[in-house]
DNA sequence: ACAAAAGTGTTCGGGATACACCCATGG
DNA sequence: CCATGGGTGTATCCCGAACACTTTTGT
């Protein structure tokens, strides 16, 4: 039991990790799913496993900031959407040290994901499929997860997902996908339009062997819902 | 910028702080609202203004463990519910040194915290009055009331605030607190016991001047809702 | 003409709301 | 017998699910 609590602080370190989802196709389904990147350690504890990405809080960084340098290191892209998840601080998820660690989730577009070539310690895999990750790094991805498919259902998230620009079919692949199991196209078109988050552009999408679907853009929120 | 993150960890101090809820008559009203217990801070910074308990994360205790200390040293009571808020970093929100701090709230009933004598630092506020707080406790004590009150219309939490049996009308009573509004007693009545998460007791309240009450108690969780 | 997806209309059922009304006790 | 809250019944509205049906394009 320590007592000099104030002069041997150095004793907790603070890290923040992030975890990072897109939507890309499952490998043998096809049917699109989620994935996130990880890194594989290259030192103790754990090496050579795989991780969720992350690094120790600078002191002149605020917490989302710091999750933005780690996504940006690992994908070299920006979140659409960044998010805290949760904070995990159990004495023993760390061998040896104490870490507590600020989880961050964040958001990705497909056609943004492309540019984010896989480096030699960094690879993409579908989250579902996810196990034996380094620390308790399976128990913040599968509280991610659920936290995502939670979400999705009462926050309009999906945008983080598609282009600026959309068909209301996007946006329910979109839903469909992180949620996985299909929805009624008639439903979820009036459940979206009488949300008030979308607005037709007035183009429509051509090039389709169907008719032409109409194009929205995300709606300019009257107010913000967290 | 500093680069020698791994030797010069103490930059970043960690604390915890806790909300901590109670239901009290209003002052001028009568109204049952919601209290909370505040801190004189005894030393610079903000020496003087009041805060929300907390103090450093040690190094061999988790965190609900350290919320749990904070709030048995301030009421001298163990908390029905106890729950990770949010956390707070932003490097200007304490002045001169950087300070991360991971929030959590409580719960207590109102017979327990008969029990909490006023310590001479101590002090209990109307929570929808308080302002003027050091740092950015303002902040996060609205931020505890909106999660608070989102929380209650649909996660069973208000049994934080009530004796281990009671009647539907006492629940009732919790949420008109929370909500600071009335509630219809006949639909409350059939959505909490549709709910299925009260079991009655088959006693009843006697001594009213009334017809007397069914008594409930809480009902064993199948299903745990976080 | 046909396929395929966009988009509209309609029905059905469950849950929330509002409110009338009866029940059981103390005074 | 009256006041007071406990407790039940019921009509209404709204919203989501299910699904039939029409529209508009490419091939």
């Amino acid at each position: 039991m320590r007592t000099d609590v104030d002069t041997d602080t150095d004793q907790v370190s603070l890290a923040v990790s992030t975890v990072i989802f897109a939507l890309r196709p499952h490998p043998t389904t096809g049917r699109t799913t989620l994935w996130l990147p990880l890194v594989r350690r290259i030192r103790e504890p754990y090496e050579g496993r795989w991780a969720l990405p992350g690094g120790p809080l600078r002191p002149d960084e605020d917490l989302a900031a710091s999750a933005r340098h780690t996504l940006e290191r690992t994908t070299g892209l920006a979140p659409r959407h960044l998010e805290q998840l949760y904070s995990f601080g159990a004495v023993d998820r760390s061998p040896e040290d104490r870490v507590v660690s600020i989880v961050y989730w964040a958001l990705v577009r497909p056609d943004e994901d492309a540019r984010a070539t896989d480096g030699e310690n960094v690879e993409w895999f579908v989250a579902d499929d996810v196990r034996g990750l380094a620390f308790d790094h399976d128990t913040i991805l599968r509280y991610a997860l659920a936290r995502l498919r939670a979400k999705i259902t009462y926050s309009p998230i999906a945008f983080a997902f598609v282009t600026p620009e959309f068909t209301l079919a996007d946006l329910r692949a979109v839903h469909e996908a992180v949620l996985d199991r299909s929805l009624d196209p008639a439903n979820f078109r009036r459940q979206v339009l009488a949300s008030g988050t979308v607005t037709a552009t007035g183009s429509y999408l051509t090039g389709t062997s169907h008719r032409p679907p109409a194009l929205y853009r995300r709606a300019a929120l009257p107010e913000e819902i967290r």
